[in-house]
DNA sequence: ACCTGAACACCGTTCAAGT
DNA sequence: ACCTGAACACCGTTCAAGT
């Protein structure tokens, strides 16, 4: 009675698929204990296999990064689409702006590995790799559709929208490090402030 | 003839100065293998002392990092006093802009550091949090300049200097990341286009 | 094809012992 | 007062062996 495996995606040993099971131990890891607890011993013990189980699945440490920042970049795209599909105009702009912090600020450890050291210049992850640059092409479309109903000035797209995610995720981290203390502004009033000056500039009309 | 030992923070059994040793090594490591080779087993090695010796001066590596971090605000700090002794008002802002990135991405590996989750919201590390927070007040400062020239508009400068710096800092970890080669930039017109929208803002004038 | 168990090198940390 | 040597727990990684 037992059916022909179909699909040796998903399909395993122990597992349904245990490289899935790894990577949502991961995250698990990540928001319970912090970046230092997502190991490779510590994704298999949740996982209920031995320490060298992973290796099936992932070729080092690295790579297991790699999966879960993957899935971080998936999780905040989805966030930004989630208001773009709501709001429009700079209304969305300014969603999307506060949508992108508060997943920051939601998923500390996450976003710290998702632009850690480790898994930076990726040309061995490509996959990464795509559902990172996904992000700048997001902001870039919302940048040239807003440039087309005339509410964003002529211009780069591609420097507005590489300036526009510096700052978000300057931000992002910055209050993460707690270095924004010194503003005397709460973190809502900090989005607000920064989009707006990011919006109409710093110089005197 | 042996002189005594008339302070007792300048002197030491194997070395001048082995808590200094250590962090000077603590930064070539960093800079010759990068971010993980900051161990403290590493830089005792380097320093010529076993791997215990480093526990006399730090209570766990989190404060050998915080030191090298420290160490590496300060270093931050006076490349960009340097560019204000030379030039003032708006060039003076721009030449800080670059000095900063250009900090950054000429040391990856320490400037990861210092934003990294082991040193960070650091209530146990008081003088990093003042190294850092200087930054801030840096930035905040000058801007202030700025609009006593009327060269910046009227505003909170604590927003504007938070605006900037996190779009700085995030310039610089975009960067450091290669996630800006989707937008056909160099990093030089990177600063510039990124630092000119931040003036002048996205919207249409 | 996928997983286990044992092994090795490396790290953080502690502690008794040396000068 | 400052440093060494040995020890322990933990991690990444490899590899022969099991089903």
């Amino acid at each position: 009675m037992a059916a022909k495996p179909r699909s040796k995606s998903t399909r395993a040993y122990h597992h349904g698929d245990l490289k899935d099971a790894l990577v949502r131990s991961g995250l698990d890891l990540l928001h319970t204990e912090g970046p230092a607890a997502l190991t490779l011993r510590g994704v298999a013990r949740a996982a209920g296999v031995s320490q060298a189980a992973p290796y099936r699945h992932f070729a080092d440490h690295r790579a297991l990064v790699g999966a879960v920042a993957e899935q971080g970049f998936r999780l905040l795209q989805q966030a930004m689409i989630v208001v773009v599909q709501r709001d429009t105009g700079r209304k969305g702009l300014k969603g999307v702006a506060i949508a992108y912090v508060t997943f920051g600020l939601e998923n500390p450890a996450l976003y710290r590995i998702m632009f850690g050291a480790e898994v930076v210049r990726e040309a061995d992850l490509p996959e990464l790799h795509k559902t990172g640059s996904a992000v700048l092409g997001f902001v870039r479309h919302g940048i040239e559709e807003l440039q087309r109903q005339s509410l964003i000035g002529p211009g780069d797209a591609g420097a507005m929208a590489t300036a526009l995610w510096s700052m978000l995720h300057g931000l992002v981290m910055l209050v993460l490090d707690g270095q924004t203390a010194g503003s005397g502004l709460s973190v809502a009033e900090l989005v607000e402030e920064t989009t707006r000056i990011m919006m109409f500039g710093m110089a005197p009309r």
